[in-house]
DNA sequence: CTAAGCTCTCCCCCAGCAGGAGAGTCAACA
DNA sequence: TGTTGACTCTCCTGCTGGGGGAGAGCTTAG
């Protein structure tokens, strides 16, 4: 018979670990007196604390643990532990392309002006207007137009809020003139379609995110770095890249206040 | 100006997290209404939030994305952090390693009788008596002699308890006969060498344990199957093994309870 | 008999939020 | 003007696997 602190240099655990696993009931002592509450192991019990240990160094949880020793489902327990595993090591890996990127980035001077963040975007509804405009310039003047429209035609429609309201881009590259764009404005509920605008439904994406600040000439530099990014950290684009508009001309006079988020749908590759 | 719930639909993020990194002052909301209590956001703090999260989804914890955004000493603990995850991805694969290697040995129907874990074995003063014995079976008439032979030259010298007992074998093969052994007993304080015992300092090592239940005849099947794990989970043999003695003769009269850890000290590779 | 070294229970702490209680606020609608 | 209903506030608890420490009781050798 060996205390807990004898016991404890045995197995080469602490003595709050060998507590804990007894008020958890992973490992009951072989006797505890009833009027001091010493605790007392047997060296059999070295063996079911191996089995703990060799348990917990694959990285199991405690009521896993429990379950496995205890005989139920192991096979499950065991395949799902290592479905677990392979995962965090994909997001550990994701998690070290992104710092040696950002380290790289660092290094080469660059002040890291976008940060790239992978988000989830949640599903919406939203009406969209798609045309081809001629320059990028058109673009300013078209989005007040449909929402005109939209007024006119659903008066009950309302936007959410805060505002989502945001170009996609249909054209597989980058295009000067003659760009396939889709307008998109997020509202609470569906209206009815009409003059070229339809009410639909966005499915939930996961989206590469940057934000952009200032006018809209500087705004490929945001689209290089985020493709940068996603070439570099494993992603792949999987849809039209949107352009959301958090800042404009409309509640700011200074350009250089602008603030647009680019967002590029991607698959976790 | 945005209330909190309106922000986070922005960012992304729970309300939840941002008065989290409110009250760690990570992100502090442009205004606060000192009646109510209620935080309004700005737009300008959405690149702050883009920055916060770019750096936790590279794994920051908060208060190394305060001192990072703070500007100070960031080369540090970006490399600090590399260093971090490159282990934290190296303890990873050595998880799953080691739930590969026990599914595959419970699928060969293998009871896994042999659980091996790794442990840190602290530094020891022992006394030693190294030898050549003809046989396995003359170590146990042998071991009372050398504890004889040490008391009678050292009264004062006391075992730990609980008792750390072990023969290293020195021979790098198994041998039959003609068995290059050191014979050693872990004491609390050193004494003075005499009759070919020594007595010396035995410095901290890793190793890979198991626990060998029964008669020392079936023993090699231990040393088998930790040499087999050793070889499957990228650890390599970096000493003399220790056989440790935990129960035996002297106070179990069944040989089936007899219980002796084999130690492999090893490299992490 | 006492002092040292154990051991006991109980409570707080870690990270990064999530969940919920109970109370106050804001904007719209009747 | 009152009343919803949707928000928001603070405060508390919980999660993992124990670590650290307080204060009290136990054991054992001198």
């Amino acid at each position: 018979m060996y205390r807990i602190g004898e016991f404890s240099k045995l197995g080469k655990v602490t003595v709050k670990t060998l507590r804990y696993y007894d008020e958890v009931g992973l490992l009951t002592p072989a006797q505890t007196d009833e009027w001091t509450g010493y605790r007392y192991y047997e060296t059999a019990q070295l063996s079911r604390l191996q089995e703990i240990l060799a348990l917990r160094q694959m990285g199991f949880s405690i009521p896993e643990i429990s379950e496995i020793t205890g005989g139920r489902g192991e096979e499950e327990i065991l395949e799902k532990r290592k479905a677990e595993l392979e995962e965090e090591r994909h997001a550990l890996e994701d998690r070290l392309r992104r710092l040696h990127h950002y380290i790289s980035q660092k290094q080469e001077g660059i002040h890291m002006a976008y940060q790239i963040v992978v988000k989830d975007i949640p599903a919406c509804t939203v009406f969209s207007y798609r045309t081809v405009i001629p320059a990028y310039s058109d673009l300013m003047s078209l989005m007040p137009e449909v929402g005109a429209k939209v007024a006119a035609a659903n008066p009950q429609v309302k936007c959410t809020e805060p505002e989502y309201c945001f170009i996609a881009y249909h054209d597989g590259e980058y295009r000067e003139k003659d760009i396939d764009i889709e307008i998109c404005q997020a509202v609470t509920s569906p209206g009815t379609d009409a003059d070229g605008v339809v009410f639909k439904q966005m499915p939930a994406v996961k989206v590469a995110s940057t934000l952009h600040k200032g006018a809209y000439e500087s705004i490929g530099a945001a689209y290089a770095a985020v493709f940068q990014w996603l070439d570099a950290n494993g992603y792949k684009p999987a849809g039209e890249p949107r352009e959301s508009y958090i800042d404009g001309i409309w509640n700011k006079e200074d350009a250089s206040d602008w603030l647009t988020e680019i967002q590029i749908p991607v698959t976790v590759a």
